[in-house]
RNA sequence: GUGGUCGUAGCUCAGUUGGUUAGAGCACCUGGUUGUGGUCCAGGAUGUCGCGGGUUCGAAUCCCGUCGAUCACCCCA
């Protein structure tokens, strides 16, 4: 038996109606309110992560699919949408601010668990170009929006993490005082000291717990113009009624953000999505001088947490006469009706059973000229307006 | 990358200190029954016991390796 490789998903049954389901959503809530959807390959060359997300990140250093192709170009797997959108938008539309949107399969080499797979699915959205705090804002609330409209209860959280130099100073200070504490350090934390230093303030280890109390605050660092940013956004947020927690450690993984951090997180700490504002990643890619807004959702993880998704109730066609049933169905699609079909002529007892199993809601018994409803458990001679009504 | 648990029919699982032809339920198929039909009855098909090696007269059962699942750490969506 051949089995399938470690970290992919067979996406089934309740699942595909789930993962089917929050795509649509995800349609009505972004593309339909003016975002693009844009496609970029699943391929991109390694130099565009090792710029973006950053090297010293464990996507990049430990968790890509790298791999050099028949030509010898070196070649990933792409871990992550943003970097791609943003390559995309300097080669064709560098001057123009726009609005995008994408979904699709991501890839990281991790052990996988519960929400974390190494074949994944991201729907995110970005507004690239010149940017202001209207286009945070709307990031964040169109975000809310979609999550609403899947019924996901969570939180927003927010942070700033200023300037780049603002991080640089602050990374050294920090990097000082944890060296000062290093014997009070967990040995995970001990490893991120001098690569990754930020990334101790999100320990979940018990042992970092009063070092990271105790440290300095990245809001001391922050410069003037970032911190009225940030209160601008607030305001906006607070005018618009949308509750939010600051939460002064939020620190995402990718080095290219700037400014406003922020996640959506369950109250069981999981992270829906989260994203930020990233204004000088397309200098840090030498593809231009615009700023960039985005957030980005893990499908699955949305799926994990959504309630059941009831699929619609269908037609569903049975009979033991080919000609008849093929008959219908010619007449069935002439009113543009849908229905579901036994895969062959089997017993009828068969076919009875299916229509069950599928929840359908009437079966049109063909040999008889019936339509029988399920639900009432009622049956009745053919009736195209019974159908029609429903 | 690290650790725990697990891997027997399509699915859920049983399989007694290693011992003869590896089982059950559900699902599936055939015939019949039922014509407020999805019920019921009878019969049937289906397994490299994840894979590879070792120990043994003999391994689904013990040992090693490997692949996969799951959960946690790490990391992150």
């Amino acid at each position: 038996m051949i089995e399938q490789v470690k970290g992919t998903q067979n996406i089934v049954d309740e699942n595909s109606t789930k993962y089917l389901y929050i795509r649509d959503q995800f349609h009505k809530s972004f593309i339909n309110y003016g975002y693009s959807y844009t496609q970029t390959p699943h391929i991109e060359y390694t130099e565009l992560f090792e710029k973006s997300i950053g090297v010293n990140s464990e996507i990049v250093s430990k968790q890509m699919y790298q791999f050099d192709d028949k030509g010898g170009r070196s070649l990933v797997l792409r871990p992550e949408g943003t970097s791609s959108i943003v390559r995309y938008h300097s080669q064709f539309n560098k001057e123009q601010t726009k609005h995008y949107a994408y979904f699709g399969q991501m890839f990281r080499y991790e052990n996988p668990q519960k929400n974390r797979y190494r074949e994944f699915t991201q729907g995110g959205i970005e507004i690239l170009g010149q940017i202001d705090e209207y286009s945070d804002f709307q990031v964040i609330s169109d975000s809310i929006r979609f999550l609403k409209n899947l019924d996901l209860e969570f939180t927003l959280e927010i942070n700033t993490i200023g300037s780049l130099e603002d991080r640089n100073a602050y990374i050294d200070n920090l990097h000082k005082y944890l060296t000062l504490n290093k014997d009070k350090l967990s040995d995970e934390s001990l490893e991120k000291l001098n690569n990754n230093t930020l990334r101790i303030l999100d320990s979940n280890n018990k042992t970092d717990f009063d070092v990271i109390r105790d440290a300095p605050e990245i809001l001391e660092y922050i410069n003037e113009d970032s911190i009225l940013k940030f209160n601008l956004l607030k305001s906006l947020l607070n005018k618009n009624k949308i509750a939010y927690r600051e939460n002064t450690k939020l620190v995402r993984g990718l080095d290219y953000y700037n400014d406003l951090t922020f996640e959506f997180i369950t109250k069981d700490g999981l992270v829906l999505g989260g994203g930020g504002r990233y204004d000088r990643l397309s200098e840090i890619l030498g593809l231009g001088t615009f700023n960039g807004v985005g957030v980005a959702f893990g499908i699955e993880r949305i799926m994990n947490t959504i309630g059941t998704v009831s699929a619609d109730p269908t037609i569903y066609l049975i009979g033991s006469n080919i000609n008849k049933i093929t008959e219908y169905a010619l007449f069935l699609d002439d009113k543009n009706i849908n229905y579901f079909k036994p895969p062959r002529i089997s017993k009828l007892n068969a076919q009875f059973k299916q229509a069950k199993n599928l929840n359908a809601r009437y079966v049109i018994n063909t040999d008889e000229d019936t339509i029988k409803d399920l639900v009432n458990n009622t049956s009745v001679d053919f009736d195209i307006e019974v159908l029609i009504e429903n």
